[in-house]
Formats: C-alpha cells, structure tokens, sequence
DNA sequence: TTGTAAGCGTTATCAT
DNA sequence: ATGATAACGCTTACAA
C-alpha cells in the first residue's frame, strides 16, 4: 500500500535528475544507455506508473474522449460505442461514456462535466427537443470539438453522421404502399427538432405525396423513441373507431415499434394481418419478435466507427473542416409488413 | 475560439487575486458578499469552466472510475453499466469504459491506463483464463480501488459481486431432471479459472451426482461465453453417433445457448423435442427466440449498481472491508427445456 | 548527456 | 476578507 511512486522518487533513488529519469522512461534519444538501463530497471521494481493527469496538465491534452448517449438500453447505442471503442482503442484514446437518458439538462451537464475533465473532443447523439440551439452555439464558439450522430443538430457548423433517414423512411413506406397496397399508413413518430425525428417524418410524407395520398393528421402521432411511448401511441390510436383506423404504422425507431406491437397485440389486433407495422434500427431483437420486424437496418458499429474517425481528426489535424457524413441504410424486409 | 478561461484571467480582469477567485466559485464561507458577486458574474460571461485536470493534480482525487467488461456485445454489460451509470450520476462520478474483448492482454492494458489517469477506483469483469493471479495481486497492493462484478477473481481480498451462480446452476439442471426426466445432459462450459465458470460447472455436477447420475465427460465441451463458441460446441456434440448423443444441453450462458440452438436446428434438430437447451443471464433476447430459452434470471442493473456502490464506499471509507456480495438470481423457465 | 528553472491551473497554508 | 507562496507531477526551454 505504499504511497504513489514518482519520477522524483526514481530520481532520487538513482542520483539523478528527474529530468533524466522523464527522458528514459519517454525514449529520448539523448539518454545515456546505461542510465536508461538502470531507470528503466528501477522505475519497473518500484512499481512507476505514469500520472497522466500532470501530464495532462502541462500538455493540455488528454487522450480522452466523452460520448454522450440518449438512451443506454436502446440496443442500438451500446452497439455504436462497440465502434467508436475500436477506434479509441486503436489510437490510444480512452472514452468517458455518459448517458442523458432522453433528458437535455442531463445532456447539458454531461457535457459541462466533460469539458471540465479536459476530454479532447465529444460524441454525441442529443436528447434536445427542442429549437434552443444557444447551449451549442456557445460550447462551439470556445473551440470545443464535436461530433453529432445519429441525432444531430444542423446549422451550427458541426460535423454529424448519420444513416439517410429520409430516404430510408421513404423507402419503407414505399414498400407498404406499392408491395402491399397500402393507403391507409399512420406515423409514429419522433419529437420533430431532432433530426431523425423530423428526416423520419419527411420521408414518410414524401412518400405519401408521391403516391397522391393524402395524409390524415390523427394518424400521426408523437410516440418518441422509446417502447412506453410506441405503446400509448397505439393505444391512442386504437381508441380510433374501427373505420377510421389506418392499415400500417411506420414507426420512428425499433423499440417504438415493438411498444406498439404489444399494445396492438394486447387489444386484439394480428400482425400484421389486421395492422402492419414497421420500425427503424434493426436492432438486436427486430428477428426475433412473434412477428419479425421490418425494419431499415441502421449500421450501428459503422456509425460509432465513423464518428469517432472524424472525431480524432478534428482533434488531430487543425483545420480539419465540418462534415456530414451519410451512411447508407438498408431496408430489412420480414413479416411485420406483411411479406 | 478563444484561449480557455482560467482563474488566473478572472483574478486579473477583476484586479483580485486568484485565491478570491477560487473561493467565491467554490463558495467558501470566507469571501466578500458583493466580490463574491462579481467574481461570479465575470465568470459566467468570460465562459469560464473550471479545469478538473489541475483540480485533480492537487488533491489527487479525479472522481473517475474505470469500468472494464469483457465483451460489449454481451447484452448483460450495457444492461450492468445502466447499474452502475445510476450510481455515478447520482453521486457526481464519471465513467471511463473499456471493453476487453476477451482478452487478459487487454485487460491488463485497461486497467494499467485507468492506473495512470488517475481513476479513483475500478470495477472489472475480468477476462483472465488462467490461474495467474499475480498481476492482480501486484496491483492490489499498490492500494489501488477494485471491485469485480460477475466475473470475479476470488481469494485477492478483493470485494465481487455476483449472483449464486453454483446453485442456480445446479437448479435449472434439478428443472430438467426433475420435471422433464432428462438423465443425459451435457454441459457447454466456461473457462474453468473464471469464477461463474466454475461455479455453473460445479452446480451442473452436483445435480447429477445428487440424483446419482454419472457425469459423462463427452458431454462437458467448452465453449467460452460467446455465440460463436456455443455454435462450434453443438457441432461437436453432434458429431457423436445418435446413440450417444444428450437428451438436454446446459449452457454457461444466453449467447453460448443461442449459438447451440443455430447449430442444432441448422443440422435439423428441434428444440426442445429433440434436444433441451438452457442458459443462464436471461438477456434481452431470451424470450424471443424461436424456442423461448429456459435460463437463469441475472438482475444486471443491480449488480451494476451494487458494484458501483461497494466501490464508492471503499473510496470514500478508509477502512471499508472487503465484501463477497451475493444477488439472488431466479429461474425463468420457458419453453426451449420441454415445458 | 545531464541538470536547473519555470510553468500548466488549482488549492492548502500561512500571512496580512 | 484577501493575498502571497508553495505544492501537486510532469515537461519544455535553456544552460552547463
């Protein structure tokens, strides 16, 4: 339980400078060979470790890196941290992980909290609602260095990467209109200020306008991301007479979907016999559900691993600009629609 | 994109000496009312954030703990981070994750960079295989905070958390001996150094020798912890002769059990009318799959957040002892055994 | 090749 | 109530 072991300690025990002691210990050339030896030895027995934080401190720099999630049960986020972790481990970063649980103010002090460790840079899919970008806007104008995923915010100047959620969220309503011929389609959908949120419902739209449809606005209805709200959704849905009920519900995100299908299921309803529903994700659980799920397949790990690559360039090359970053995703056509 | 804001710049700008400063941020009794004031409100609008780093140098206290799991992917980890993560939010803690992959190598990598930044303590599932307990040992006593959770190294002196692994072992294989009449039943096992690989193995041993059952070793295969191993055992075991094949198959845990039910369903094989299989976590998937998984019920946020709790004690008391914690764990039986 | 001095941003300690 | 100084462990810059 002896006390912490540092340079100055080796340096003494040595006779020497603790400069010298820093120098071996780092691999300067300009160190004697047998000097080296000898510190290198001793640092070994007497168990050094290096302190990393006063490193940190003369260094400004902190092979850190903090990752801000929304929602840590979502399957899908513990699969983006498996890619951002393959990244950090490779380049010698170690990640901070904090959860904001759906929650902005959780989401605020998260970040404070980071900035405050000195972390290097910061991934974050945000849990904002709402039109108040002024929280970002400052933590950017003093040089913070961010990357958005999955859920971004626009027009600050920050790089993002994401899935085409409006194509995909057009792609797979397409499929329910032209495959099934369904013209009766709800939405479930997302807060509209997050980005998913609002891409999801645009592709949606489109792709009801595309095929003249004309959208009915009590089926659109703001279950969130989460399985409790899908469930209230449907709830709220079914409360509908039966001939004003629609014949598929594109849902927002996987565990929506899922909340829904256990609502429909416990009022009765077969999918996707009397109501197909489709998701988004492709989660861990979207095969296995009693009415396998169809969904968009949201490469999850490929999203971590792009994040955290532009993450450490913008850390690592000075003037590295602001991108945004598409990853193509694919629909996962199973039962759920009523393939 | 100004240069950071530190004390020093508020103390100049306010013709005050930093010491003031310092107080009236950290509210200190012994500061002026109205210099108080402006020491804040200067603060606030130069966007100062304090520096954690420099904090942490001076009182050697970082209020950071590092987590290391072995396998991110396993859906119990994100659920036991969860359990942790409550903990940590609560109590102003941050989170430093690292995923070992399996791998002693990196596990001790992870745990030689939490050393050096400082963590103020570390919980740990560990990946080590053999019996080589020296690096712990070496660690422990350079005085350093560590808790295991689920996977624990025993006899360190160390405090773990874990389920009753042996006895629900033993129960889910009393379940198929008793309810269903299985007399030949394998085993899918762990490494045996890992605490819960032993302990399934001997709660699987002591079922059959406690109905005078005798254990035949054809039938104990290892398989590690993950799908891939679960799959590559089924093969293995199916290479035997019809005849000589188990009527029942216990597994180490939910992925070895879902990589032995592809296995066996891909050489055609029902389940459970041809062959029963249980597991043990009862993650996320366990209820969806095609023939639902008997397995043992592991509350995972809890032991996250046991965990987490031991360790701040430890951190916080000095002498706080060393603790063997035990969570009831509880069977689910489901269909994939028969019932 | 080695050593000395100063400084990273903060706080404890001892003045004033 | 406020300030000066030293210290935390390390590295950069300069000197010997």
């Amino acid at each position: 339980m002896g006390k912490k072991v540092t340079l100055k300690h080796i340096a003494e025990a040595l006779g020497v400078s603790t400069m010298t002691v820093s120098r071996a210990l780092n691999n300067r050339s300009n160190v004697d060979g047998k000097t080296r030896e000898r510190i290198l030895r001793k640092a070994e027995n007497m168990g050094y470790t290096p302190n990393r934080v006063a490193k940190s401190l003369v260094s400004s720099k902190t092979q850190t890196i903090g990752v801000v999630i929304p929602e840590i049960t979502h399957a899908f986020f513990p699969e983006v941290v498996r890619g951002i972790e393959e990244i950090t481990y490779q380049t010698d970063y170690q990640l901070i992980l904090t959860n904001a649980n759906e929650q902005f103010d959780r989401e605020k002090h998260a970040i404070q909290t980071l900035r405050s460790q000195q972390v290097d840079g910061i991934l974050i899919s945000s849990s904002l609602t709402e039109k108040d970008y002024s929280f970002y806007e400052s933590i950017l104008e003093t040089g913070t260095r961010l990357v958005f995923f999955d859920r971004c915010i626009h027009g600050l100047g920050a790089s993002c990467v994401h899935v085409n959620d409006r194509e995909s969220s057009e792609a797979i309503t397409n499929h329910l209109i032209e495959e099934h011929g369904y013209q009766k389609i709800a939405h479930f959908c997302g807060p509209r200020h997050v980005t998913i949120g609002k891409e999801r419902y645009l592709g949606y739209k489109r792709a009801l306008e595309n095929h003249g449809i004309v959208i009915n606005e009590d089926w659109i209805i703001e279950s969130g991301f989460k399985e409790e709200g899908g469930y209230n959704a449907m709830q709220k849905l079914l409360d509908l007479p039966v001939s004003a009920r629609p014949e598929a519900v594109v849902c927002v995100n996987d565990p929506a979907a899922f909340g829904a299908m256990e609502a429909a299921t416990e009022l009765g309803l077969k999918i996707p016999e009397d109501l197909a529903i489709t998701g988004f994700s492709d989660e861990i659980r979207a095969p296995l559900v009693s009415a396998p799920l169809t969904t968009v397949h949201q490469p999850a790990y490929e999203v971590g691993k792009r994040a955290a690559e532009k993450l450490l360039k913008i850390i690592e090359n000075e003037g590295e600009p602001a991108e945004d970053i598409e990853i193509e995703a694919t629909l996962k056509i199973r039962r759920s629609c009523g393939c």
